[in-house]
DNA sequence: CCCCTATAATTAGTATACAAAATAATTATA
DNA sequence: TATAATTATTTTGTATACTAATTATAGGGG
């Protein structure tokens, strides 16, 4: 049973990432990449360390994708002038509009996904996959 | 709210890999490989194409997951007589154990991340993930 | 001011994930 | 039978995901 649920769990994570690349394809940008791109929107000079943080991800990954966004002009990076180890995040001009865009592909892509899943339905299974995750956090921070 | 379940699935998905991992570590083989070698296990003298139809996975991907399993000396590949173009793919002798061995180790991972979580709930929260991800692969089907 | 430790970020190395091209062998067709 | 179309698999190239090592800088004693 929980075999199953971690299975399909993984299943769906692998449909997400392919629909969404599908759709992104035309705008030269990887889901990844956009989705650091929305949190430099959202907070213009933040750090890698502090993207970090809010993207439970891994720091030589997003070391990667930051250098990629930076490499197809979607940000610029700043060197802090007060603590010369970290660097200030911004996007460029234009990418905004990048955002925005993206965020009627991924209306377009999640539409229809709900099909014969009712708000009701929906909810308790946010809560239960909330409780999950929660599970999942704590056993990752046992010891091994 | 449809956009939530996405992210929260992707999350538990990556926090699955990451415990699997963590315990498989000391078995020298990754959680991919694993599953692929489960499947040689179960069906001796079994095709790439034919696990491929199993796991939806992609065949590049495949090959190399393979490969390394050769490499590593769990499986054998040979070809096939009939048909030059298929490799009919054996698992090695004393890999079979580790096959056992790692289900225990699959059920101490997933051991407890039902705590909190009721049996009809779990059974409720399938339920909606197989309409999910139906959607999905319909979505995904769909021409662009 | 120097040494030590902590921190921010990058780099190196391995393993996926996936698209697209290339190989090699088989089968269908003119 | 020569050629075209298909099929099974590998290779190439790019982008993650993650561990471990490295670089550069900060800051705190002594």
């Amino acid at each position: 049973m929980v075999k199953e649920m971690c299975y399909k769990l993984n299943k769906s994570s692998m449909l997400y990432k392919r629909l969404m690349s599908k759709h992104l394809e035309r705008l030269n940008i990887t889901y990844s990449q956009l989705m650091v791109l929305r949190v430099v929107n959202q907070e213009p000079g933040i750090t890698a360390k502090e993207i970090l943080m809010q993207m439970d991800t891994d720091k030589a990954t997003l070391s990667g994708v930051l250098s990629r966004l930076e490499k197809n002009g979607y940000i610029n990076r700043v060197k802090n002038v007060k603590d010369k180890r970290i660097q200030n995040i911004y996007i460029s001009k234009g990418s905004e509009a990048l955002c925005n865009e993206v965020s009627v592909i991924e209306k377009a892509c999640i539409s229809d996904l709900v099909n014969g899943i009712s708000m009701g339905e929906a909810e308790q299974f946010l809560h239960i996959l909330d409780r999950f995750i929660k599970n999942q956090i704590s056993k990752i921070d046992e010891k091994f």
